[in-house]
DNA sequence: CAGAATCCATTCGGATACTG
DNA sequence: CAGTATCCGAATGGATTCTG
């Protein structure tokens, strides 16, 4: 299902040509729609820099696989930057980049009415 | 992976006390996790009233299953109308309900910006 | 044309156990 | 604390075939 980012940034076809085309499902679209995804960018949004065990809290029923797994995933496609730290116990804090900012900005407005929606 | 809705609205923890919590997976979030969902939603808000035959090539590469349980997903929870003309050969066209439209309209500035980063 | 049904490979993600 | 590794069932989606 994945793309490599070559294959998937240069499909073309006859409707992509318009401005208002939505079909590219490559980039970041890809891990966007993998569980926790988006809720895991607004959190981290949201708390600012943020560590793995607060929002292993917050994303309440992540398995820590899962949870490192998209914590990984958007570090590797610059939307997160991992700061760690040289302490004992060890701490690490996830926060934003402004590639994750941007993002961010355009994923609130759709959770938040999501949220309100389940009532 | 999927709950069904009791369970999922129901789930609380301390941390969605306050006003900026996005934890709910469930409801919406759960059919646009799925593949081109999102998509789905914007090409539908763009072009209008659609047939599934243009929505089939503008998605391209989705498999006429996928789409057809896409449509019905959104069809099922209200955000979209399926309207079928008595027409042979038989004519059938998707538009957003004004649920739909909500959702549209937060889900374009996001695709928007997320085409433009795949270049 | 618009789709439902079936089959099947792949992916995904939870549980569990284990480290630096 | 902050993960990683492994195992494995469940869910997903593509291909194909068929129909009102």
């Amino acid at each position: 299902m994945v793309k490599n980012s070559e294959e998937s940034s240069t499909t073309v076809h006859s409707s992509c040509d318009t401005p208002t085309c939505y079909c590219p499902i490559g980039g970041v679209m890809d891990v966007l729609n993998r569980r926790y995804a988006m809720q895991l960018i607004c959190v981290i949004g949201t708390i600012g820099p943020a560590r793995y065990g607060t929002i292993e809290d917050t994303l309440d029923g992540v398995s820590s696989s899962t949870l490192s797994a998209r914590l990984n995933e958007f570090v590797e496609l610059g939307y997160l930057f991992r700061k760690q730290y040289a302490e004992v116990p060890p701490r690490v804090e996830y926060e934003l980049t402004p590639k994750g900012e941007q993002l961010c900005q355009r994923l609130e407005p759709l959770l938040e009415w999501a949220r309100d929606q389940e009532d």
